[in-house]
DNA sequence: CATGAATGAGGATTCATTCAT
DNA sequence: TATGAATGAATCCTCATTCAT
């Protein structure tokens, strides 16, 4: 591991070092998923030594994790919700999951396809990632959607279920991508907007069959 | 690999010793994830010795194949859409989301979860999945979706994509109660109607707002 | 194993089974080698069960010395040497060396080739196989070369080196035969003379060239 | 495996590595049968670790077939015949057989007994050796004797199978030996001389009689 | 005696991790 | 820091053998 400490060139070497390894990972794990593929592949695809990689990750667990910050870091960047107040709830709406998605084909399937599936077979990891990622989105989207509510902008049956539901049916067509469904995969570009029209009805914003 | 053929007490009794390693292995497979478990462990859990599992099945994998399969039988089994005509569409659609998700209760959701990890990680997995269950489903939904649109019963807009925004909130839903989410578990009952209510609306039942 | 004593017709049976065995064990080893082949096909192409086998035989290598038991049973079977005296000696060895290569057509090279090669692999059997077949051979050979020179029959240098000159030349041919040589294959009626033609070279038979 | 290419101090140190595992190998295989022997005993014996075997062999089988190699080299190295047409051929024969002999004492006879033993085991090795050790040795013998017919210096009749008889000798002198003849082991230094004078009788070598 | 399912010891092989260079 | 050879624990799987039916 590095030792200098508070080298800023360091650092930056350090991070692209670490990036360079976890974009190996990404790939060799996509492929061959976490524990079939080994240690020396990822070496192999960074072009790096088997070695190396230890100067970096404690080990290789290290690598899911890192993943897994990834997804954190750029999954729960702060956003702009603001704006919400102004102008019309479904066309902020629309840009805000818009975003997301871009995000997420930004990250790579790839990334969402390997970290789900271990979080699926290791329970810690589980645990981690619901109290991380999945968690904390849940508590912010509820909040606004409370708000929105109180606001009039909305009329709300249940903000618990329809968040656990919106976030479900993202989670559920991610997947279903993933599992390389043709139609999905022609009109991706087409699921942000229709997630948010299905989120809509659901909860009903005030004024829409109203007057 | 018993031989003696076509005796049916002796079919019985392998199908119940193959049930009762399945058992075993979801319960192991589920606690530790696929790869970390061990034969032995599936064996000390079925009671069996670790020999006796490659009597019933050719390696662990086929394990796995085996858990796809009980899904397959499970969720493929044909259903009974033919009083659609009759009644309401709402109920019989409420009925019949319901009866899946017993189903689904029934088979344990550990199934799913040690299911879909190793289909995220393995492609040809991922292939065989898609093909034998989720693009079947997927079929199967859409003729009736069609046939019901042109009945009149409904007005509906995509019905590629609309069956798949259902499939993915089942699915989406599933993971997020398997990651241990509390307010899904606590009211996992209310989900099929909530789905339901979402896949109606989006599809639009002729004359809700018309007369 | 048979508990009835001295019951001929059992002992007929038993027999015969244990030749079953014999044949398919043969078979069996000499196409996948003694240790990659298994019980079950032994027992397969016995047309009987696997633990048969153990009513028969003790274990796996007991098939083995079973093997090489029969080989025993033929090699030393008592020969006629007596007729030595009279006739031609040439003429008398031919028949002889013809005979003992029929006894091998006979038995079939596949037992050679199995015994042959756990033999170099296994010192114990190796002792056992030397002690119990070569060495008898090889003494017996000596008297009679012995008593021939005694008789004048022949001149005989070195009777030790020469009969296991002879012998070893034998043994390289069938293992020569084994390994595929198509022309001994196709030619291996003449070895038998050719072999005792030079056996008869080596030992120089009196008044070959004498008087 | 190691990857560092065209370092040739890099490939000397594989090379020993490589010799030191075949070496272990050798014992282990030659006191116990290949197929007795484990891989542990043969790391033991190298003084290696277990896993440190796969960095230089793909499998056990492998370790075999690098024995086999060795005997390739060392067999088939190219011999000096020229001197042939000079001198006595009863000499020059003598010579050279002494010299396979001595060949073969150095590789020692170990080698010949674990290669031998798996080659009647196993049809493809089986194949391979006589491909590529015992027809190439045949094929050039022939050719020297059919040169010394048509030059006279020998009165050939059948090369064929002469080269054959000749090679079985060694061969069944060699395994004799293995198996333990005290004789052959004491004298082991009179066979080549030995085997060189029956094969001369064999080919009557033109004028020893004559004129 | 015949059967063949159950057994579990044993062994080849893999691969994450270490560490001397 | 980078390397990659060495390590050896861990594990899937085979198969000879047993024994209840």
């Amino acid at each position: 591991m590095p030792r200098k400490k508070n080298d800023p060139i360091q650092e930056q070497f350090i991070l692209a070092r670490r990036n360079q390894i976890l974009d190996a990972a990404t790939q060799v794990f996509a492929t061959k998923g976490f524990h079939r593929a080994t240690t020396r592949e990822v070496a192999n695809a960074a072009g790096i030594a088997e070695g190396t990689i230890y100067n970096y990750f404690a080990n290789k667990t290290a690598l899911l994790l890192g993943l897994l910050n990834r997804i954190n870091e750029t999954e729960l960047r702060p956003q702009q919700y603001e704006q919400a107040a102004h102008g019309d709830i479904r066309d902020f709406l629309r840009a805000h999951v818009r975003q997301r998605f871009e995000v997420l084909t930004h990250l790579g399937f790839e990334v969402f396809q390997v970290v789900l599936s271990e979080i699926l077979a290791d329970s810690k990891l589980r645990a981690l990632y619901y109290q991380q990622v999945i968690e904390p989105t849940f508590i912010i989207a509820e909040q606004y959607f409370r708000r929105w509510a109180e606001e009039g902008v909305i009329r709300l049956r249940d903000p618990r279920l329809a968040v656990r539901t919106i976030g479900g049916m993202t989670l559920g067509l991610i997947i279903l991508r993933i599992m390389g469904d043709p139609d999905l995969e022609a009109r991706w570009h087409e699921v942000p907007d229709l997630v948010v029209d299905l989120l809509l009805v659901d909860v009903e914003p005030v004024g829409r069959d109203g007057s």
